[in-house]
DNA sequence: ATCTTATATAAGTTCTATTTTATGTAAAGG
DNA sequence: CCTTTACATAAAATAGAACTTATATAAGAT
């Protein structure tokens, strides 16, 4: 799976967009984490294993604790995908905008 | 369902975006968008909607045809989610300088 | 050592999403 | 009119994701 589909997959459930959010105040422990959600404590375990695996979070280890923080670097794929698509989008515009200006309409291929 | 929660459902798709792709580069029929893959009209056409009700894309009549176009204003909720998560973690990053400022070890609520 | 706290893992269930097959509709072409 | 082309919709199958219950592990407290 590419890194791009494992990126917008964790994303696309509301309770691991709520547990970013929580985690962009800082640091959280899994039970910290668990607590705002009506849900048993392997789910939210499962969650956090997508995000990890999206690069989206780390964890460490502090005795029996495993906090989780944030890894910012880990919307790159996604900044990236959407920057690409913005820029066929532009260049498809002025792709257009030549055509207008020779008075030559645009046709499909 | 939110907003947010219908852009990144439809993105978390490989199908649908690589249709979002492909409509960056202009318009294109139902077919057009079929032909890429190894996959039935009718699933094409679901995913159309989904595209669509979310926003990011809209469709038009010409004649038999259902040409579809690219709707950016449709990343709008992705856009500003993000920007609020990255808010958010510059804050959280502002107060744990002015913590370790002060020389006051940060702690958790 | 034992108990507790914090978390992980496994198995099973339920729910939701994707896809296909089959069929319907609407416009254009003969 | 009848057929074809381009698409939509419905129903059903399949697949996959989310969640729960039950159990395991590992570190700290007693």
């Amino acid at each position: 799976m590419a890194l791009i589909d494992q990126t917008l997959l964790a994303l696309a459930d509301p309770t691991r967009r709520a547990i970013l959010a929580r985690l962009a105040q800082g640091e959280a422990t899994v039970m910290e984490l668990a607590a705002p959600f009506r849900m048993t404590q392997p789910a939210i375990s499962h969650h956090l294993k997508v995000l990890e695996k999206a690069g989206l979070i780390a964890r460490s280890r502090e005795g029996t604790r495993r906090p989780c923080r944030l890894t910012p670097v880990g919307l790159a794929p996604l900044d990236a995908w959407l920057s690409d698509l913005r820029a066929n989008l532009e260049r498809s515009f002025a792709r257009l905008d030549d055509l207008l200006a020779e008075g030559d309409p645009p046709e499909e291929t």
